[in-house]
DNA sequence: ATGGTCGTTTGACGA
């Protein structure tokens, strides 16, 4: 079973691009993140043409939205964290079971900075994370919780930590909460194959950053202990972070990890 | 170089 994460910062301008991606990997479970589309714009119809069932959590106002695409069946779809949780305003988060698998697809809140209110969101909507995968999933049974966590797990995920000092994506409060995650029962399935710095999945659009090898690996792909068992290859696909004018790619690169698991 | 770019509700804002 192929799963994939990737958040392709606009599904609208990027939907030829994910249709040439899908038919050149072909995995079985999507996840997708910053669709930027609202509940009725969902391209589920091109999905379908491929082969894919689909649950998109939309948001009016053009900003978040994520999806679970599956090829394997797709069954109990969650919006949310879930009743019993402080509801979410934005939609960030998609939960459905596929081929035996509890999938989510996070789009985690970028933080903007340490003293701002959405960093606090952000450290909040991580704790309700947690709270919503007790709810939603056991840790001895097979949960893979996907998606851009705005996290750089560790300093081999920056390209220069000196430089994140003060800043989002690196600070000790957020790392401590992504930590937490996994404690809950999750290894983050590309790292525990790829234990070398410099593997990265977002890339700045401005100044050429991608050029000069300027990223952070914040797109992950988390396992419970069965499905970290099965996995056997893991790939951040940076090929599609290139492309021309006319033809951009996301800033994020899609992260596939193939487990073996009856699908 | 103290910025450089994308995408969206077309334009200020989020990333």
């Amino acid at each position: 079973m192929r799963v994939v994460t990737w958040n392709v910062n606009s599904l609208k301008a990027r939907l030829s691009r994910v249709e040439r991606w899908i038919g050149a990997f072909d995995p079985d479970v999507i996840c997708l993140q910053e669709t930027k589309l609202d509940s009725g714009s969902f391209p589920a119809l091109a999905f379908e043409a491929l082969g894919y069932e689909s649950f998109h959590h939309g948001q009016e106002g053009g900003r978040n939205g994520v999806a679970v695409c599956s090829r394997v069946g797709l069954s109990d779809p969650v919006a949310g964290f879930g009743p019993g949780i402080e509801p979410d305003g934005d939609a960030r988060l998609a939960w459905a079971t596929c081929g035996g698998v509890r999938v989510a697809s996070c789009y985690v809140p970028n933080g903007r900075s340490l003293d701002n209110d959405h960093y606090r969101y952000k450290l909040s909507w991580l704790e309700r994370l947690r709270v919503a995968l007790d709810r939603q999933a056991d840790p001895g049974a097979a949960v893979a919780v996907c998606g851009d966590f705005n996290v750089a797990p560790d300093d081999r995920d920056v390209y220069d930590p000196a430089r994140f000092e003060g800043a989002t994506h690196t600070s000790g409060p957020e790392r401590d909460r992504l930590a937490d995650l996994l404690g809950w029962g999750l290894a983050d399935l590309f790292r525990e194959r790829h234990p070398e710095p410099g593997l990265f999945s977002w890339w700045d659009y401005r100044s050429g950053d991608f050029h000069k090898k300027k990223g952070m690996r914040i797109d992950l792909v988390l396992g419970s202990a069965p499905v970290a068992a099965a996995a056997e290859y893991a790939l951040i696909d940076r090929n599609e972070r290139k492309g021309p004018k006319g033809d951009l790619p996301s800033d994020h690169a899609p992260v596939l990890v193939d487990l073996n698991l009856p699908c």
